[in-house]
DNA sequence: CCTTGAACCTGCGGGC
DNA sequence: TGCCCGCAGGTTCAAG
């Protein structure tokens, strides 16, 4: 489900309910997700005060006072609410916390692609979730010299390169795409072949998307909703994803969809030449 | 090292 | 109505 702006969206809907609060009754319903849960999370994180939220590529970051932090990842169709007490569960609720404030913090992951786990502050930079993530695409270390250099040589499609946590991370298929379409480059140009301009303009497409997805509060294409269930709107702003078939914005000629990497790509032949 | 393809899961919508 | 197919905001691992 979620790239950048709907994860950043998750976790400023979920700052204001949970910090500064803290966990009184935890219950893991089912540990069976990408990785095992581990099975004393909710012993680690009992009674201990949130006193931040953060987000570090596509994971959702909860600090306790003690030094630990929870590790959220949504996979493909994660998501957090806080259904009311009365509320009955859902069929993929793995995880729920009551908080000392009387809300209910629900983790639910219909296909279990999403992860949960704890560690402490000072392994977050070496644990292997993180130590070969890319720089965070809205940070001025992702910039057009950074990109220009690292895909020297590299014979990638571009909208593979550019998914590539280890190279930036966040930007995932509809971001991706929508950058593209952005900066008139076909998703299968070799990453190795853009010039330095078409660096400096990608990477300044890709930050002004995010930025403005991020403003819009995500995008909802099926199911995406922020944790006080609502939908983001940036849907209504694709210029080319999921648009199969319909004219192009810019030019009417009908955008294309290939496969790449086993994930849909969608362009204007047009205005996106190869 | 780099690249590709498959695997992990459930649910939904379209076509017949 | 029901079944089968393809498709879905991600990551990781094996194999070439």
């Amino acid at each position: 489900m979620p790239e950048l702006p709907e994860v950043e969206t998750i976790c400023r809907t979920v700052e204001p309910k949970i910090l500064n609060s803290r966990f009184v009754k935890i219950e893991q319903r089912n540990n069976n997700l990408r990785n095992p849960v581990p099975e004393d999370l909710g012993a680690k994180i009992i009674n201990k005060e949130i006193i931040k939220i953060d987000r570090r590529a596509k994971y959702m970051l909860v600090y306790f006072a003690d030094g630990l932090v929870m590790i959220m990842h949504f996979g493909m169709s994660g998501k957090i609410t806080f259904p009311n007490s009365d509320e009955q569960l859902q069929k993929h609720d793995h995880f729920i916390a009551e908080l000392d404030n009387g809300l209910r913090m629900v983790y639910n992951d219909a296909r279990r692609f999403g992860s949960i786990n704890y560690m402490q502050d000072r392994d977050l930079a070496s644990h292997k979730y993180f130590v070969y993530l890319g720089p965070e695409p809205l940070s001025k270390k992702f910039d057009a010299k950074y990109l220009y250099e690292i895909s020297r040589k590299r014979v990638m499609p571009i909208k593979n390169f550019i998914m590539d946590q280890k190279i930036v991370v966040g930007v995932g298929n509809i971001y991706a795409a929508e950058a593209l379409f952005l900066t008139s480059i076909h998703p299968a140009v070799q990453a190795g072949k853009l010039s330095k301009k078409q660096c400096e303009e990608f990477v300044r497409n890709i930050k002004v998307t995010l930025e403005k997805a991020i403003i819009a509060g995500g995008s909802s294409i099926s199911d995406y909703v922020n944790s006080d269930n609502e939908s983001g709107y940036f849907q209504h702003e694709f210029q080319v994803y999921g648009r199969e078939n319909k004219p192009c914005y810019r030019c009417a000629n009908p955008i294309e969809r290939i496969t790449q990497a086993g994930r849909s790509s969608f362009y204007c032949s047009k205005c996106q030449p190869l």
